[in-house]
RNA sequence: GGCCGAUUCGUCUAGCGGUUAGGACAUCGCCCUUUCACGGCGGUAACACGGGUUCGAUUCCCGUAUCGGUCACCA
């Protein structure tokens, strides 16, 4: 029997979680959920320096958000705690000092200005690559070049040192990327990283193999920008002695600027007005706001649907999906190689399509509380037949509300074009009449007998309804444009109906 | 620049040796409608280039070009 499933999203909290990490979050839930294994939320706080306060709650938030639920990890807790990487320093000093007796690394003492020396040096003589390297690491100050006592004597005077990988000279290192297939590096391209810092902890390249040893990853989901050193954390297993349950890799690509090059960034985000963030941010640093998603009206379905199939396509015809239809579906194997632009007027289809979707009642609140925050009574009732005239027209709830504007407001001013062409004097007198049944009719003020009224009207008056009808929506809405004139009736009511009829009259001279 | 990866309509993509190269967004047109939208129907639009392999290449292989990623005591 195969080790069930366990994937693992691990984002560092330098900031907001970026659009493209919860699409990189998604993917692992979907393969996770589909196989019936585990997701697992690790935190990477291994760089003091970037630690930005409240980015930790914004990734939990966000995720809850999206619908990406977590199995283990930060937040929820699980058998393989602390999962915040700052905590763990422990683990990886033993591991990495286990690998330094092992001699498959070493200590190092070069300081920042030797190493920029060593790199101007090589690149001047033209070297094909600046690196610290099988080459190069006998010419700096390291335990492969000191004396085992003098070693000894700096670490126990507290000089800083860092313990680098021992990269091996001529070694061919293969992976098998599941969406990408064979892999092959020759070690000479990868230098001596750095796997420990000065300040005693890791860096990423040991703190998530040791992490992903440790909790039992089985796959290693993760953005394309990986994938150079991908071949280095083969290596590193196999130094640990972890190689026979390596995890596999799939190296997901990337998401691309709407246009010209290079990934997705928050400048092609204000560049084109859209949020890049799945939810607001304000950085506690500047103070300064960044638009998020959510608060841009994006539903979060829609959100995951849209991101859902930039870079993968279960190959049928479907657009779409639940979060179950997604796992059902759901096919690493099928996940597109090359890098997706990002274009975000799919997104806002996508919107739409849920807006349509999402019952009346469920958006009529946000209705109301917008128009009774511009001091319009608008009970739920209310609320609920505007909702159901208009949510068709809009790619975001709060579009609603706007659209209403002529249900809330009785004309100020006429569409001038409309009244020039269509107030004539059929519509005089087709506005007076319907005006006079109005006051004299006493049934149900709905759409369907205000249709049966209004083209009774016009029978009897001898006008071709089609005619003026024009004339009676700029009368009562100021517009020539809008949703169904007979419901739009029936929503504002036959008092405002006729208070509005006689406006347009007393108005609108001919 | 070295290394790694990618390359089908403007965009997201289907395709996994033989298809009228399919769908969606966007765009255009028509229909529906009292109007504007929505919706329905339809149109325009793509295999980067050059060599192979093969009876036959969008599909397999090799180059070229272009694009992307990466080369930190950042993840």
């Amino acid at each position: 029997m195969s080790k069930s499933v366990r994937v693992r999203f691990a984002p560092s909290p330098t900031g907001p979680l970026h659009i493209g990490g919860v699409r990189t979050a998604l993917y692992n839930y979907l393969f996770a959920r589909k196989m019936g294994g585990q997701m697992l939320l690790r935190i990477e706080d291994t760089d003091q320096n970037r630690f930005v306060p409240g980015a930790e709650q914004y990734i939990l938030d966000a995720l809850a958000w999206a619908g990406i639920q977590i199995d283990e990890g930060q937040g929820v807790g699980g058998p393989h705690a602390p999962y915040r990487q700052s905590e763990r320093r422990d683990i990886y000093q033993q591991e990495a000092q286990r690998l330094v007796d092992e001699g498959k690394a070493y200590y190092a003492f070069d300081t920042a200005d030797e190493l920029d020396a060593m790199r101007q040096r090589l690149e001047a003589a033209n070297a094909p690559a600046a690196q610290y390297n099988a080459i190069t690491r006998m010419q700096m100050r390291n335990s492969l070049t000191l004396k085992a006592d003098e070693v000894r004597a700096r670490i126990d005077a507290g000089e800083p040192y860092v313990i680098r990988l021992k990269t091996p000279r001529k070694e061919e290192v293969r992976l098998n990327d599941l969406i990408r297939g064979w892999v092959n590096v020759h070690s000479s391209a990868i230098d001596d990283k750095v796997l420990l810092k000065s300040d005693g902890l890791p860096t990423y390249h040991l703190a998530n193999i040791v992490d992903d040893h440790l909790m039992g990853i089985t796959h290693v989901i993760r953005g394309e920008e990986w994938l150079p050193s991908a071949p280095l954390h083969v290596l590193l297993y196999r130094y640990l002695g972890w190689e026979d349950t390596m995890p596999q890799f799939a190296h997901l690509p990337l998401l691309l600027k709407p246009e010209g090059n290079g990934k997705l960034s928050k400048r092609d985000a204000d560049l084109g007005g859209f949020p890049i963030f799945p939810l607001q941010w304000t950085d506690p640093a500047t103070g300064q706001v960044a638009r998020g998603f959510r608060e841009d009206g994006y539903l979060p379905e829609a959100t995951i649907n849209f991101l859902a199939l930039l870079g993968w396509n279960p190959g049928t015809e479907q657009e779409l999906f639940t979060m179950d239809e997604l796992i059902a579906s759901f096919d690493l194997a099928q996940v597109h190689k090359a890098g997706a632009r990002f274009d975000i007027q799919k997104a806002q289809w996508f919107n739409h399509q849920y807006i349509r979707l999402r019952p009346d009642a469920e958006l009529a609140p946000a209705v109301q509380q917008q128009a009774e925050a511009a001091g319009y009574d608008c009970p739920p009732e209310k609320a609920e037949k505007i909702v159901a005239l208009l949510k068709g027209r809009v790619n975001f709830a709060h579009e609603i509300y706007g659209e209403a504007a002529t249900i809330f407001n009785a004309p100020a001013t006429y569409d001038e074009a409309i009244v020039a062409a269509k107030w004539n004097d059929d519509a005089i007198r087709a506005a007076t009449a319907f005006y006079d049944a109005l006051l004299a009719y006493e049934g149900p003020f709905v759409a369907d007998d205000i249709k049966h009224l209004l083209a009774d009207t016009m029978t009897q008056a001898g006008i071709k309804q089609g005619k003026i009808m024009q004339a009676m929506r700029v009368a009562l809405t100021g517009s020539g444009a809008g949703p169904d004139l007979m419901l739009t009736m029936e929503i504002i009511g036959k008092d405002e109906t006729v208070s509005r009829l006689k406006q347009a009259l007393q108005t609108l001279a001919r």
